[in-house]
DNA sequence: ACAGGGAATACAAACGTTTGTATTACGCGT
DNA sequence: ACGCGTAATACAAACGTTTGTATTCCCTGT
C-alpha cells in the first residue's frame, strides 16, 4: 500500500560527499568547478551528483553566501501583454548573470505592492525591480538604503529608468490635433504617480495648438473593463471628437461600448490607445496607439541594478522614445 | 559623500534579542506568539522587532523547518488572461494557508516547464500546481515522488484537478453544427497532452452528427499571433463554412486577418474561439466562446493539495463543466 | 635521504532560525 | 524552613551550504 505523501528526505551535498568518500566542502567546490579539486574527482562527484538526482537546497546557499541569486520584478497586471515585453527583458538580460526573477502580480493595488515587496525582502532577492511604483516617495526611500531597487518610469526616484512619457503622449495628441480635432478627451487610469507626465503631454500639446484646457474632457478609467460602460456614458455626455484612452484594453472596450450606444469609431470618434498591446493590430478598426520600449526598459533596468550592485552611483541608460503607432481608429473629425 | 550601494547588514533576532536582553529563542517564540513567553515580555519583544524594522529571513526559517511557506504555479502563457483567473484562484485559496505563491512562465516550452520546475524544487517550494503540462509523463511520475505536486487539466495524471474539455468542445461544435454548419475547421494550438481531449471533443460532435472527419480541416497555431496569416490563407484554401479556433486570441487573429482577405465574419465563416478572455466581449464581433472555470480549477487545486500533504491519498473535487458563451462570430452558414 | 613546495583534500566555523530540553526563579503548602 | 510544581526563560543542536585555513600527500631537486 504506497502511501500518497511523498517522502520529505532528499539528496543532500554530504550524502554525495559520503558516497564519494570525500569531504563535503570538495563536492561542492567540484560542483562549482573550482580547480582547487583534481579534475577526476570533479567528474566522479559530478557524474554522482546528477546519477543520485541531487537539487541544490537554495535556503542554504542563500543562508550563507548572503545572495539569493533572484531578482524580484513587481508587476501591477500580469494579463497586460505589455508588461510581458518587460518582463522578457528583465529575464533575457538577467539570463546572463545567473540571476532568476521572480514575479509579483499588485493588481494595481497599492497594499498588494507593498506585500509584493515585503516578499521580497524576505526572500532576501538581489534586487527588486518596480515599474510605475503606487506607494509614497517616503516609503521607497527608506527601502533603497536596504535593498538595490529600481524604478521604472518614475522619474523622481533615487534610482530609475524611464522612457519619456509624455513625448509619448504628447505624439498621440498632436496626432489628433494635426487630424483636426479641437475638443480632445483624455482618459486616466488608477491614480499613480506614474501617470503625472502623461497628463504634462496631453496638456502641452494642447497648449502648444493653443487649445484651452477643459477639466470636463478628462474622463477617469479604474482598470477593469466593466468600467468601459460609464467611460462610454461620459463621452456621450462630454462629446469630443476624439478621446485618447488609458490603455488598448481600455480603448477597445470603450470602441465596443460605443458601438453598443450607436457611435461610429473613428468616422463619429477618433479613439486612440496607449501601449501597442499585439491584439491591438487585430482590433476592428485597428488601434492607433503608442508603442513603448518596454523590452529595452527591462534590459535596462537590469543593467542598472548590476551598475548598482556594483557600487557605481549613476547610470543614464540610453532609452529609445516611445513611438506612435497609427492605424484605423483615428479619422479627421466629422463636420 | 554617500554611497549608493545599500548596506548589507539586515537586523536579525538576535539583535533583537541583544535588544531585549533575552535569548533568540525567546525572540522567535514571541514573534509566532506562543504562550511560552510572558504576555509582557511578548509585547515588548514585537514593539522591539517593528521599530527595528525586523523581517525575518525566509532562508534560515525555511532550512530548519524544511518548510518554504511557497506554492509554485507553473503558467503556459502569462498574457493569457485565462491563467491569471487561474492565478486569482489559486492565490485566495492559499492565502488562507499563510501560502504565499510563486508563480513561472514557460511560454508554452517543455524546456522552461522543467527549468521552472527545477527551479521550485531549489527553492523548496511545498507544492506544486502544473496546469496544462507539456512533458512527459514519466517525468511527472518520478517529480510526484518527491514533491505534491497537482496537475490541472492532464486526466492522466497522478493528482490531477480537470475540467471536461472535450465537454466544452464539444458544445461549440455542437453549436456550429446545429447553426448547420458541416465543414468545421479545426485549430490546434502548440503540441501538448493537453489538447488531445479538446480534440477528441471536435471528432465526438461530428460523428455524433454523421460528419465525415476530414484531416485537412484540422489547422496549425503556433501560439504567435504572427502564424495567423498563414492559418487565413490555409483558411482559404480549405473553405471551411465555420473554424473553431485554439483560442480567443488566436480566434481575433484569424477574424482579423480574413477581414483583410475580404473574408467578413460570421456573414462568410463563423469563428468561435476558447477561453472567455476578458476582451472576447469587446471583440467586434464579440466572440462566441468557451468559458471555463479557471477560478475554481486553481481553487479545487490548492484544496487538493492539502489533502496531498495530509497524507490523503484520493480526493475528487467537484469542478463545473465548461460552458458556451454564444456571442456574435457564428451564425448559420452562407447558402 | 631529506627539505621544500605545491596539489589535493579535510576540517571547522558560520549564516539566521527553530525547537526539544535544561535551567532558573518564585510562590505555595506543609 | 523545605521541597515541590510550574511559569518563564536560557541553552544548544540542527538544517545544508560555503569558504578560509589547516592538513596530508606526493613529487622534485639537491
Amino acid at each position: 500500500m504506497e502511501s500518497s505523501r511523498p517522502k520529505q528526505q532528499r539528496v543532500t551535498i554530504k550524502d554525495i560527499a559520503a558516497a564519494a568518500d570525500v569531504d563535503p566542502s570538495t563536492v561542492t567546490r567540484a560542483l562549482q568547478g573550482s580547480d582547487r579539486v583534481k579534475a577526476a574527482t570533479r567528474q566522479r562527484i559530478s557524474a554522482l551528483a546528477t546519477q543520485m538526482g541531487y537539487v541544490p537546497n537554495m535556503a542554504a546557499r542563500t543562508l550563507v553566501t548572503q545572495r539569493s541569486q533572484l531578482l524580484g520584478l513587481v508587476v501591477p497586471d500580469m494579463t497586460n501583454p505589455f508588461f510581458a515585453d518587460l518582463a522578457r527583458g528583465v529575464e533575457e538580460e538577467s539570463a546572463s548573470q545567473r540571476l532568476r526573477i521572480l514575479i509579483r502580480n499588485t493588481d494595481g493595488d497599492e497594499v498588494a505592492e507593498r506585500e509584493a515587496i515585503r516578499f521580497f525582502l524576505e526572500l532576501k532577492v538581489d534586487g527588486m525591480l518596480v515599474p510605475m511604483a503606487r506607494s509614497s516617495d517616503a516609503f521607497y526611500k527608506t527601502l533603497s538604503d536596504e535593498i538595490p531597487l529600481i524604478h521604472i518610469n518614475r522619474v523622481d526616484a533615487r534610482h530609475h529608468v524611464s522612457c519619456d512619457m509624455a513625448y509619448g503622449t504628447r505624439a498621440v495628441v498632436d496626432h489628433l490635433i494635426e487630424l483636426g480635432h479641437r475638443r480632445i478627451g483624455f482618459v486616466t487610469g488608477p491614480a499613480s504617480p506614474a501617470q503625472r507626465p502623461k497628463r504634462h503631454g496631453y496638456e502641452a500639446a494642447l497648449r502648444g495648438a493653443g487649445i484651452a484646457i477643459d477639466d470636463d474632457l478628462v474622463l477617469h478609467f479604474d482598470g477593469s473593463l466593466a468600467c468601459v460602460e460609464a467611460l462610454a456614458d461620459a463621452v456621450l455626455r462630454v462629446a469630443p471628437t476624439a478621446v485618447f484612452a488609458w490603455n488598448d484594453v481600455c480603448a477597445m472596450g470603450l470602441i465596443r461600448a460605443l458601438r453598443d450606444r450607436g457611435i461610429a469609431v473613428p468616422a463619429d470618434v477618433s479613439v486612440a490607445g496607449h501601449d501597442d498591446i499585439a491584439l491591438a493590430a487585430c482590433y476592428d478598426p485597428p488601434l492607433t496607439t503608442v508603442h513603448w520600449p518596454m523590452y529595452e526598459l527591462g534590459q535596462q533596468a537590469v543593467r542598472y541594478l548590476f551598475r548598482v550592485n556594483a557600487g557605481e552611483a549613476n547610470y543614464d541608460p540610453a532609452i529609445p522614445p516611445p513611438t506612435l503607432v497609427v492605424r484605423g481608429s483615428t479619422s479627421e473629425p466629422p463636420r
